[in-house]
DNA sequence: ATATAACAGTTGTTTTTGTAACTAACAACA
DNA sequence: TGTTGTTAGTTACAAAAACAACTGTTATAT
């Protein structure tokens, strides 16, 4: 394995920025798919609603940056485990408000404390001001692309 | 849409990285799947090629750290491309090594130009110790999940 | 030698995603 | 009204990923 050319696929941010999200979430997403059979969307829409209550597919689709497909099926699969509930809009019926049951908010509380056991562990590597030009650099990475 | 936790998704740190992660190489998987029908196994499997000569898919599965299936398959796609050909090692024969076919050295050459143009428009918005601390972290994190 | 384990790589099956087409409801404007 | 366009969410189908079981080969150990 030899290095025969200047630009290395390992220097390379989208790569590396890549392997390091698959690497630091495969453990957190193991733990809760073999928990609770969550999988990565279903975990979005769980905490999004649970972070900010009642929301439409829409609307997290729109913040999570995940497509309405995507959304539909992860929200039809919290339905069926009973971790969430629909309730019609009375002003426009195309639209669904979405919130947990309660049997979801113990899912969610549980998962939370586990995410901040996590983070961490993710951190306790880095100093202070590390972690905050980490999160400064991804959100300005990010909109780049927006 | 309110705030009613200090569990926040958005400040947890596997999210914010996932989502950055997605939202950078979105653009350019688009591309290289656009332009070559290339995905990102595909990628990953030219560039360790490209960038490393002659391997074995085993040593690239584990650099790239991706499971052998995955690999196994993405070699078959670019073999079928004519991007890649193989040769069975004469001491073990269970052994393949990989290497670029002239073509895959042209396709590589293409996407390296474009992966080099892409690393400027994302670093652009950032000081040059930004991308630095950055690095360092993505690196950190990454170990601390091995 | 020969049995057993370990390994490189492939294949089969199920689950999940991507993409596009779809239904139903609303909006806007003639 | 009625026609056209837009929107929220679902469904259908093809492509890809996850996971486990498989083939063929080499290494180990009795």
């Amino acid at each position: 394995m030899q290095k025969n050319n200047f630009f290395l696929i390992e220097d390379f941010l989208p790569y590396i920025l890549t392997q390091a999200a698959e690497t630091v979430s495969a453990n957190f997403q193991a733990f809760y798919k073999g928990k609770y059979g969550i999988l990565r969307t279903e975990w979005r829409v769980l905490f999004h609603l649970g972070n900010f209550g009642q929301m439409t597919a829409r609307d997290i689709g729109i913040n999570a940056k995940t497509h309405k497909t995507k959304i539909s099926r992860a929200v039809f699969r919290l339905e069926k485990k009973k971790y969430l509930k629909r309730t019609t809009s009375e002003e426009d019926r195309r639209v669904e408000f979405l919130s947990l049951t309660e049997k979801g908010i113990a899912v969610y509380n549980d998962l939370k404390k586990e995410a901040e056991g996590f983070e961490k562990r993710i951190v306790k590597n880095l100093t202070e001001s590390e972690v905050l030009v980490l999160r400064q650099c991804l959100k300005k990475l990010e909109a780049n692309f927006d």
